[in-house]
DNA sequence: TGCGGATATGAAGAAGTTGTCAAGTGCTAA
DNA sequence: TTAGCACTTGACAACTTCTTCATATCCGCA
């Protein structure tokens, strides 16, 4: 069965969309990591950490290996680096625009990220 | 209230994590166009579309101005259409590791997206 | 062989998302 | 002022995704 590629990509995206999720990519980004490392760096139950780590494993985005007693996980496609760093820039953009917008009107609404400037990929 | 980066970056993705959506942002991304003519390229129901395109704006992917009685819409942030590209490579690379993969093992397991080449985009 | 640490899997309820239907609003033109 | 497109909104059942808890599995070591 062929899969349209706007489904596909839609797919992916969704793969994308869970904030663990992304702090494992960010991470793995930068080295290959054991799961209880991971744990140490993301605020997670174990079991969902795991569950997490199946669903960027199926997608084909990380890879897993063994090392006696643990289990060490890697990225496996470079260029999701890139398309965190490209989501980054875009999120910057966005709330540039509705700061902007905020001064323009004067209105008092805040909520907004953490601002920029951090030093890598930025969690 | 301040949003974590990596929730927010899980936000947006989740945002195009819909085909629908994806298509909307790819039309979008080469010119501006009315939601009738979004319901001509798209196979949806008028109300879902506008609701899709309802998610887009409040995630501030798009903008919309009334023009007589049709109401017109357009990419408001140019880098998505970066990222769609950059999600698309992403993708073809993880296929073809999966052919790979399957031709390595001689497994028979098919289900995989349109092939590359196209024109565009590439929906 | 049996334990304990490191992970993974399954199940189930809570929470969130989607598609559709019915009922709006806004604008143009008769 | 009313008919009728062009869209939007609200509501709700159907589905999917999340989190948590309990239970496995795998490995190295005593």
């Amino acid at each position: 069965m062929t899969v349209p590629l706007y489904r596909a990509k839609a797919e992916f995206f969704r793969t994308l969309g869970h904030p663990a999720r992304i702090r494992i990519l960010e991470l793995l980004a930068e080295q290959e990591l054991a799961v209880h490392e991971l744990l140490d760096r993301i605020e997670i139950e174990p079991s969902n950490l795991s569950q997490q780590l199946a669903v960027l494993r199926r997608a084909g985005l990380i890879t897993q290996r063994r090392s006696g007693s643990q289990v060490l996980y890697a990225i496996s496609v470079q260029e999701v680096r890139d398309l965190l760093i490209a989501a980054r820039r875009i999120l910057f953009g966005l709330l540039e625009d509705r700061e902007q917008l905020r001064r323009d009107l004067g209105s008092p609404a805040p909520s907004g990220l953490d601002g920029p400037g951090a030093p890598g990929l930025g969690s």
